[in-house]
DNA sequence: CCAAAAGTGTTGTGATTACACCCATGT
DNA sequence: ACATGGGTGTAATCACAACACTTTTGG
């Protein structure tokens, strides 16, 4: 620790893990690279945190430039800061994760990016050290969307249970009962049921439900425990 | 997303957040600046990353400066990037917390640093964002203690049930019901019973126990549910 | 012997699991 | 009418909180 003047400058980035839900399967965002260096393999979306930006606001800028949606949720995941892990030159990145409703994700035209949904169990190689971001960042969703109200995000502001139950099995890769899903969820009191149902994938159909948003960020921190805890690394 | 040549480079540091338990409180060490800007002031002990490190690297050798200590319980907490977070140039720094046990620590001759331990609820006011830095390493301690076999890298090698149960009390500021407390703690598995006893404390004396190094690991994801969860943020 | 702290036992309550059952409806 | 998936009921089990009780020992 010694004069300002003395220490070395280096270049500052942002990675973002972008989280999708199709109705089937969970999904990655990832683009291919319309520029130098490693133009043409895939990589996470990035971009190099501008003068008087915070790394919060290049997450947010780049995330619009390549969904068009603003306000989504966005969190710090970790800093990756291995001296040689760009090979061009040495970049400290911050990566974000965040996660998208998928139906609302409109692809931009922009030349630099060519983004490709890929499920989350068959991504493509990935350049320099996003391999292992991604990797740490399905780590921490399956820690987190454990113990709070987390996966709401990834889908649509009217959805089922049924359809809620099958994001979670997705996401943990175990079956949950049906009867003490239901259950467990309405008794956190984050849900408000609506009129309507979907019937689209039964002939029953089921009630739509919303997240309360009364409710929501009071709740956040009280819906431990939703997984058995062998299945939170 | 443009050319590299084309980017701004930004200075690069660290910051570590020291945890320590005397065996009444809660403590953490902070320096009074041995050099300028700030010189006299208040501050979380910190660092330039140099060319050939990882952040990690720093800041085990920032740690290793001021205590003697090495292999320290450390883990990343969050990059913080405001632009205008250091008053002299705009600086990133990736902040590390580290936990340590009160007894190993001696303080080390340096001229740049003059660490004192001040109990968590009683700091003095401190440089830049250090503060916001240090709210965000107490309430990530309380969430992560709360889940996984932490707070023992507070405690010596040695140490009885009593102890620990203050340690908890202090962390979270709730009592804890010495029985069941006993309880859940043995029904993890994680300690193991020594032969001797602590008698300074009481009369009847306390057993010592120690980490099980065995079980340590595979039971530091299987520890949840150990704070009622609305003490935990 | 008594105070004080360690440590054990007991019991009621509430959460959780497993699974059976009922319901609504498109074909 | 019946297959299909949504939704509800229930009994056994388990985890936990509360608190009473026993043990040990220095003074």
């Amino acid at each position: 620790m010694r004069r300002y003047s003395q220490q070395k400058r280096f270049l500052f980035a942002v990675d973002c893990i972008i989280f999708g839900y199709d109705g089937l399967e969970l999904k990655l965002l990832v683009i291919q690279r319309g520029f130098e260096p490693c133009k043409g393999k895939w990589s996470l979306v990035g971009g190099f945190v501008q003068d008087h930006e915070s790394a919060e606001d290049a997450a947010g800028r780049v995330l619009k430039e390549l969904t068009g949606l603003d306000g989504l949720y966005m969190e710090q995941l970790h800093a990756f800061t291995q001296p040689n892990r760009d090979e061009v030159e040495r970049t400290i990145s911050v990566a974000y994760f965040s996660l998208i409703d998928f139906q609302k994700y409109k692809q931009q035209i922009n030349e630099d990016y060519h983004p490709v949904w890929f499920p989350i169990n068959q991504l493509p190689e990935l350049i320099f050290d996003h391999q292992k971001i991604v990797e740490l960042a399905k780590e921490k969703l399956r820690y987190k969307a454990a113990l709070h109200p987390l996966l709401f995000e990834l889908l649509p502001a009217k959805f089922t249970l049924p359809q809620l139950q099958n994001l979670y099995t997705c996401v943990y890769n175990i079956e949950f009962d049906k009867g003490n899903f239901t259950r467990k969820l309405l008794s956190t009191n984050l849900l408000l049921k609506l009129k309507d149902k979907d019937k689209l994938n039964s002939k029953k159909g089921a009630f739509y439900y919303k997240v309360d948003p009364k409710r929501y960020n009071a709740g956040f921190t009280s819906f431990l425990n939703f997984v058995p805890s062998q299945y939170v690394k």
